[in-house]
DNA sequence: CCCAAATTTTGCAACGACTCCAAGTTTTCA
DNA sequence: TGAAAACTTGGAGTCGTTGCAAAATTTGGG
């Protein structure tokens, strides 16, 4: 059962065109590759690319998938005594010291952040995102808090604990698109996430503390 | 003798299209008024309005002007003794004591913020000046403290000071659009930066301190 | 006052993203 | 097998934006 011979063209055809598209942007730019040029390489018609892509930066945020609760999870799954911003901090520090490719640790992600840095519609979706990360988070944090209605602070620590969150990115990116490779990355990284560390107060390191109260 | 009648007019003509701009946004929204519809407003050709302004976004930001840096100038502004942190907060209490329609506490701002809430384009470029504002600090910082090349403490609080400024626009915009008055935003951005302030580190609060070292 | 140079305005054509709609084509399922 | 449902396509159109060459306007000098 599960899929018929329609739902399985559909993810083809979809999985296709991501492909194809995302290839194109990385080897000539986001800019200069028009959707009909997608189209004709995908041997579909304009419409059909619209069909499954709402917008032409959709072809190349594909593969972003689940990023935007990212930051919800790890808050969700911090550990007993463990507050929301150490929480993201240990995960953080895990994919550093992992060198995954998650967090953009890996060979080819410089061409990537070079296409979205010389495209500002990319760049503008990727605010998007961030700020949809921290909507998300919080809304988690509220909820895991329980924080009253008025209560200014799950808005705060989100905002501190998006900015972690953002500043690591940021980084990597930079970095990466520097030509330096990602073991060097990762313990540059790692490093950083000490100084955000350390700069941050002690009420937004122990906010959402997993047991207190 | 300054100026002759083609300079003069040159400056009529783009203050006029920018106002009458403006005001079509305000009335009906920045998506459904058209380039034409301003060109035709402010009787001139569509053409022109390009000649004046690089993009439609531009039309509607054009008073913004000295808004990126504004942060840089609190920090290089700040007193003896006093980090760049704590100037910024305290320019920014003294601007909502004052009730300042500088920083949107004034009738009609919610009409202001509901086009630009409604208008992914706008909201873009907010996004966009966002990260003008933190780069320019970021240099600010640099110049300020002298710090060295590769220290990343500057781009760090940079970060966190923009967090404070942005934190409290949204703040306010978010305020005005819910239709309270421009004196009880004010008390309540007073008390959100107390809030803010006890969120800060000491190493983030005493960052920049003028005369020390 | 008049003319040539510099500058601004304008019309026109074109491109690309995106939308809408109606007419095919394909897949499903009874 | 045959009609309904779902997907694809072509075509026309809107809007933002750019490029170019032809007016129209302003300036400065004679």
């Amino acid at each position: 059962m599960a899929e018929g011979l329609r739902e399985r063209k559909k993810r083809e055809t979809r999985q296709r065109i991501s492909d194809i598209a995302t290839g194109l942007f990385l080897e000539h730019g986001f800019l200069t590759v028009t959707i009909a040029d997608v189209a004709e390489a995908a041997d579909v018609s304009v419409n059909t690319v619209y069909n499954y892509f709402p917008a032409k930066e959709d072809l190349f945020f594909d593969r972003s998938a689940g990023v935007v609760e990212q930051l919800s999870r790890w808050v969700r799954g911090r550990d007993e005594g463990e507050s929301a911003a150490r929480a993201v901090l240990r995960e953080l520090r895990a994919e550093a010291e992992a060198v995954s490719p998650r967090i953009g640790l890996m060979q080819g992600y410089d061409r990537f952040m070079r296409v979205i840095h010389e495209a500002p519609p990319l760049r503008s979706r990727l605010w998007s995102l961030q700020q949809e990360i921290h909507d998300h988070l919080e809304a988690t944090l509220r909820e895991e808090t329980g924080a009253p209605d008025g209560d200014p602070l799950p808005g705060l620590i989100a905002g501190q604990i998006s900015w972690i969150h953002q500043t690591v990115f940021v980084t990597i990116g930079r970095e990466m698109v520097a030509g330096r490779n990602p073991d060097e990355v990762s313990r540059e990284v790692l490093v950083l996430l000490d100084d955000i560390e350390e700069l941050l107060s002690e009420k937004v390191l122990n906010y959402a503390v997993r047991g207190a109260q």
